[in-house]
DNA sequence: AAATGAATGTAGCACTCGCTACAAGGGCTT
DNA sequence: AAGCCCTTGTAGCGAGTGCTACATTCATTT
């Protein structure tokens, strides 16, 4: 067995390890542990546990793209409130918590300024922007400005989630709805 | 020198180090250093690092309300865009930079249900909400949504600024703005 | 003066971390 | 069959972790 398959056999595994366990305090023994091998072969395979996350992210995020495009298939919006509508139920769906806790690992790393993880989450939040655009009413007058601004929303309500106030996401809503 | 102003003595340089490196990956040795003594007289004075880190939170805590009124004394705004762009200017302002990055700290624990940091979490948002209550006109018609409305659109952006985003949130500002 | 108790330094324990040296297996070519 | 290289297991290194046992200093109390 080559080396590009022995990852891709490992990659389920060792996503949904990182899903649940988060990647701030990762440890190579029990992730090798999740996936049936040794630290020592995840090192020999990826080289270096930074290169290891990095190839894990990727795999995490094109896994999660899927997900949403299967959750949400594509299609404009009847409306502005029916676009925040759809995208913030997808976004605030119990079903998506792994990947909010393992974004706000990202998000907190990035913070700090750890290049790799800025890049990480300047292109997710950039893709999620494209993809809200592409969702927007089609004679929207402005889809840039309104995609940004949904965004914002969404990815605030998302914390509100986050840090046990979904009350007050759920205010919030009603007030850009209403 | 009795315990309580040995802490209060250790407490700033404490707090300092906390906002600059942290407190997901912090160790005893490096803060203890910072502070001019050992981990051994930390453990001593606060009984355990999970205590201490509770401490050291409060303490940030309180130290960054009274920031936040220094920086922009109570009394309402003119208008929602105008009560919405004092807050997201204070907020998003460097000076908060190092307050921003703890917090995403905390919320990242928070998502993953570390129940210490949930507790602080919720508490910190709920004061920021009845904050912007606070700096709404007298006469809003809906000061409750409108407060849980603005605070999640200035997490958002607090949110693109970290992720290396400030123009999707510079462009949610001005579409609500305009 | 003797005794008590709080405060602190020194040294270390038991553990985990990422990573590596070494050797052995196993299939390949020559 | 001989040599070779990819792969893998075993064992361990050096550093760092929270925390503690022990001994000592020093001020206060009796």
């Amino acid at each position: 067995m080559d080396s590009a398959s022995q990852k891709s056999e490992w990659m389920p595994k060792l996503a949904a390890h990182a899903l649940e366990h988060g990647i701030t305090g990762l440890s190579l023994r029990p992730l090798a542990r999740a996936a049936g091998t040794s630290d020592r072969m995840l090192i020999y395979h990826f080289g270096n546990k930074e290169q290891l996350i990095a190839d894990l992210l990727a795999f995490i995020a094109a896994d999660l793209t899927q997900n949403l495009t299967t959750a949400l298939p594509p299609g404009p919006s009847t409306s502005r409130v029916a676009c925040l509508t759809e995208v913030a139920g997808l976004m605030r769906n119990p079903a998506m918590r792994p990947y909010t806790q393992l974004w706000f690992d990202i998000l907190a790393e990035a913070a700090r300024g750890q290049s790799a993880h800025a890049q990480t989450s300047a292109a997710i939040m950039a893709g999620f922007v494209g993809w809200i655009r592409s969702r927007l009413p089609a004679d929207d007058p402005d889809p840039e400005g309104c995609a940004a601004h949904l965004l914002v929303l969404v990815e605030g309500m998302v914390m509100m989630d986050a840090a046990g106030q979904p009350e007050v996401a759920d205010a919030a809503l009603a007030a850009y709805s209403g």
